[in-house]
DNA sequence: ACCATATTTCCACTATCATCGAACTATTTT
DNA sequence: AAAATAGTTCGATGATAGTGGAAATATGGT
């Protein structure tokens, strides 16, 4: 992962809502959460909503699938792990020096 | 640290001028960086380049200190750290399950 | 006091983001 | 085929953010 990617999955996770939906996401892991339900746990209104997961969805972070009618949101957690390799990485201290 | 000011932080380093400028702060150490450096480095105009350190230090990432004319640019390692810690704690898969 | 250096603040402009109701699309049920 | 459910896209609007030249501030040197 560059730094240009890094700064871009990072910036959608740089809003209050965004990270939210994320967190929440992760607390389900792989079988994800139907975007209804992120709407009334989250009190977001839906355009907002769908708005906010797209933002996700574009830099990676969340994927979706569908099942009938419910659209299912599932975190990419390889996506956001080499969000924290970069930081490890090339913005963390080194403890050895 | 809270979802809200996590986010914040997140935001400010979603940038990615504002990223490398980070990056760059964290190589050199707890001695810091003077901004005039940063911008000879980073080629970004002083003006552009000081509203970003000061995104920085409004979330505490970035703290700066006088010596003489010239101002130091230090990285505060512990906001840092704090937001790693709320990603990792909120953000990342529980391999146990 | 004056000049040079280092950096910030002011100002104006453009661009991108956030929000959300209304209209629309997709899918299932009856 | 109509109605119900799930979610997205459209469209408009207000709010923030990004950018950088010019002017201002801070400090040190002569």
């Amino acid at each position: 992962m560059d730094l240009d990617t890094c700064a871009k999955a990072l910036k959608e996770l740089g809003h209050p809502s965004r990270l939210g939906i994320y967190k929440r996401l992760v607390r389900s892991g792989h079988q994800g959460v139907p975007v209804g339900a992120l709407q009334k746990e989250l009190d977001i209104p839906g355009s907002t909503l769908s708005h906010h997961i797209s933002a996700l969805v574009s830099v990676g972070l969340v994927k979706q699938k569908r099942d009938g009618r419910t659209l299912y949101c599932i975190p990419q957690f390889a996506t956001f792990n080499e969000v924290m390799g970069f930081l490890s990485e090339e913005c963390c201290a080194d403890e050895s020096t």
